[in-house]
DNA sequence: GTAATTTCTTGTCATTTGTCAAGTAGTTTT
DNA sequence: AAAACTACTTGACAAATGACAAGAAATTAC
């Protein structure tokens, strides 16, 4: 049996559903274990898989002009990754995904997941619900960024999700938060004399 | 008749489906007109309309800590409007939305839309195609804000819509771009000088 | 366990953007 | 047409952040 009652949790708490729709959307994941530094997603690649992270942390990031990489995205457990505009627009990505951390994962391949999409109502629901809270995640991160100063957008980072802050290399956080290495470790010296 | 032509050709824009349902799917929506300054979503409601911009221009906005009004988005014509968090989350709105032009539009309820949704396998994807182009524009914003400096935000916007830069005022343009209108001021006059 | 590599910090100085205040130009109201 | 208002620009200076280089600390590889 798949041991698989986080995801479950994570279908109901995504939208209220029967347990047993619930764990029939679950059944169509497949496990899935990554090492760390593993690339998942390369750059030119069209996204086939619908991913829940259950436990570990993965990072989206892109080339600069220069050739910088810059984390457009972290993921921490308990949500899902994939790169919106590759798999539902099928086209190739702009975005790397790699994992971070070692990473387990539940993931389902685009075809399958069309299919289901059509034949079950509550599987629509939930999809509809994901791509709103990715919708209104990147939303926020918008407006944080013409509202806010970096040390406040790094607070509330740190208040929201320290786990990050504790697997997540510095340098990947600044980035993220759209500041240089140099600054980010400038404004959590001044952080600690408050 | 309902001269909605140009609601049906975005419809088919959007998602590829057939004249027939696109026709099926326009006729749910009603035309609206507004005047210009209209505060057609006010902070603590919920948005009840799902909208399609014909013509004129819309921003929504929010205030910040201090009560200074931030723009948080710029609608031109063509697109769909509506508050993501409020519309599908059914919440009250943190943000407020008015045009800035005259407007007209076509749009309908969120009650009767959740029926057509259900029933017309054309109007979820649909529905589903128009919150995947607000996702992926959405993160666009947050990628360019933490990659490019304001000049070339303003250069891109410039180069992409520069029917904005003709009917929206500048402050609601600096707004949206992050910075204080004098700076955009200064950046406008240093692109003149290139 | 030592070497190599990566991550993080810090110093100095440059650049970008903000703040505030004043002024000009354009638009709307009466 | 004058007055009032709004939009936009500009100047002087301040604050935030970046660039680059060097070094310290931590982690990984051998």
């Amino acid at each position: 049996m798949k041991n698989n009652h986080l995801l479950i949790q994570f279908i109901k708490n995504t939208y209220p559903i029967s347990d047993y729709a619930a764990a029939l959307i679950a059944d169509n994941f497949e496990r899935i274990t990554y090492t760390k530094h593993t690339l998942m997603l390369k750059e030119g690649k069209i996204n086939s898989d619908y991913l829940y992270l259950e436990s570990g942390y993965m990072r989206s990031y892109v080339l600069d002009t220069e050739g910088n990489e810059v984390t457009t995205n972290i993921f921490k457990p308990n949500q899902m990754v994939f790169e919106v505009a590759s798999y539902f627009q099928r086209k190739p990505s702009k975005e790397n995904i790699e994992t971070i951390t070692e990473c387990t994962a539940w993931g389902g391949k685009y075809e399958s997941f069309q299919k289901l999409f059509h034949s079950l109502p509550e599987f629509r629901e939930f999809g509809r619900a994901v791509l709103v809270k990715g919708f209104i995640s990147f939303k926020e991160r918008t407006i944080s960024m013409i509202t806010e100063k970096a040390e406040q957008r790094y607070e509330k980072l740190l208040s929201e999700s320290p786990d990050i802050l504790q697997y997540v290399p510095l340098k990947y956080i600044a980035s993220y938060l759209g500041i240089t290495d140099s600054s980010l470790s400038r404004l959590r010296k001044d952080f600690l004399r408050k």
